[in-house]
DNA sequence: TAATCAAGAAGAAGTAGTACTTAATCGAAT
DNA sequence: ATTCGATTAAGTACTACTTCTTCTTGATTA
């Protein structure tokens, strides 16, 4: 039988809790899911064990395998947060990592002014100029790339590998925000201007100077947020 | 036989993958680990398949189970975090949850500002008295528990699940100060009046005042962890 | 002769299924 | 109400088979 039957049942049995389509307190049973999804006993053991350890589930002996409360989900597992967006809550997902984002991005930039190294600096200013003119020749689609590009950068020069790790949350925010139509023709001159000073802080290694401005670049992004949902 | 040899497998093979005892590109073998820990087929597949959603491992056919790179790992799983606390590399580990609890709080107390119910933002006020007191009266212990749940509260009245999340880091990262004798003998009062400030802000829906206080308590924080490594 | 490529052998993870153990729940009898 | 046994579903153990990848081997060719 084919190859990654695993991977398959997971992403259909993990993404119909995270939907809420199986509500939290639902009893499975593992024969159950066997038959559900036509796999063999030890296809749905593992795929049991993992939900387990991402706290979507509990197993407990003569009962089954209960669904536990969002609350106690982690919420931190890529799988989990790749389900919510693809799933019917993608707008309430995209706000809490949204705001996740503007919580973690200033402090990174901090942190990339006081370790970047002189490479990463010039990468930086070169991509925020890349930025600049893309924006002017309003090309959105290259404009986001740069965009992602630079913000990615940042955070792993901050060394510190749990920011690292949101570079693939902040790009899904950024694609996010011009594939809803939510950004401009063209990006607002003075966010692009944010985005140099940033890049010219982190350079020189001025950490204040570059928090501030990230700071007034995810204040934007979070205006943008809350004018979208009152 | 016994019940969760699972739990105990995953804990030593997890424990010597995020020490580094077993070094990025090891490869082990599924017959190998049944041996090393006495454990059947059964379990040591469970134990690898949960590695491998942990982005601690890739598996693949013909080569085996390879170890790999501590920045591709997911370094928010709770398990992670605790192999992390509990080895050599405790200090590191500590370092970077204070970073981002750093980054995290100040935004946390913000979306509090604007969310937390009545209740809740009585209940903080009380914990905010209760932390002057004990702090005036050098019972370290209880302040501790006060500190924990001052913060706890305010990460879970954010009514954003992945802050609330980051309660049991600031709760590790808050124990550690003191367990390591980093604390003074009585806590700084100026540390405790931004505590009461916090609680102030928050209960009368002030977003603006509640942030800054929470960051003038992180920036503390920050600074006494630097002032340690230098 | 040396280099390259293809077919095949070997090896390890992936999948399937059976048998047995443990513990939690339910129910009946005291 | 409490104990004790029967039941049930997860946990563990083990075996058999499949699939895919790598490495070897050998033949073909420059």
């Amino acid at each position: 039988m084919g190859n990654d039957r695993h991977g398959e049942v997971l992403d259909s049995l993990g993404a119909a809790i995270a939907n809420g389509e199986l509500p939290p307190g639902s009893v499975l049973r593992s024969d159950d899911l066997q038959e559900r999804f036509g796999a063999s006993r030890t296809v749905a053991r593992e795929v049991v064990r993992v939900l387990e350890t991402m706290c979507l589930t509990t197993s407990k002996r003569r009962v089954g395998v209960i669904v536990r409360e969002p609350g106690e989900w982690n919420h931190y597992d890529p799988r989990l947060i790749r389900w919510q967006l693809d799933g019917p809550a993608r707008q309430t997902a995209l706000r809490v990592l949204t705001e996740l984002r503007s919580a973690v991005e200033p402090s990174a930039a901090r942190f990339a002014a006081l370790r970047a190294t002189p490479e990463e600096g010039g990468r930086l200013r070169a991509l925020a100029t890349r930025m600049e003119r893309t924006a002017k020749a309003r090309d959105l689609d290259t404009f986001l790339g740069h965009d992602i590009d630079f913000h990615d950068l940042i955070l792993h020069a901050s060394r510190n590998p749990m920011f690292g790790q949101l570079s693939a949350v902040v790009a899904e925010v950024l694609a996010g925000r011009t594939g809803h139509g939510l950004m401009p023709e063209e990006p607002q001159p003075e966010a692009v201007a944010l985005h140099v000073e940033v890049a010219a802080a982190i350079a020189a290694g001025a950490p204040d100077r570059a928090e501030r401005a990230m700071r007034d670049i995810v204040i934007q992004a979070r205006d943008e947020l809350t004018s979208l949902f009152e």
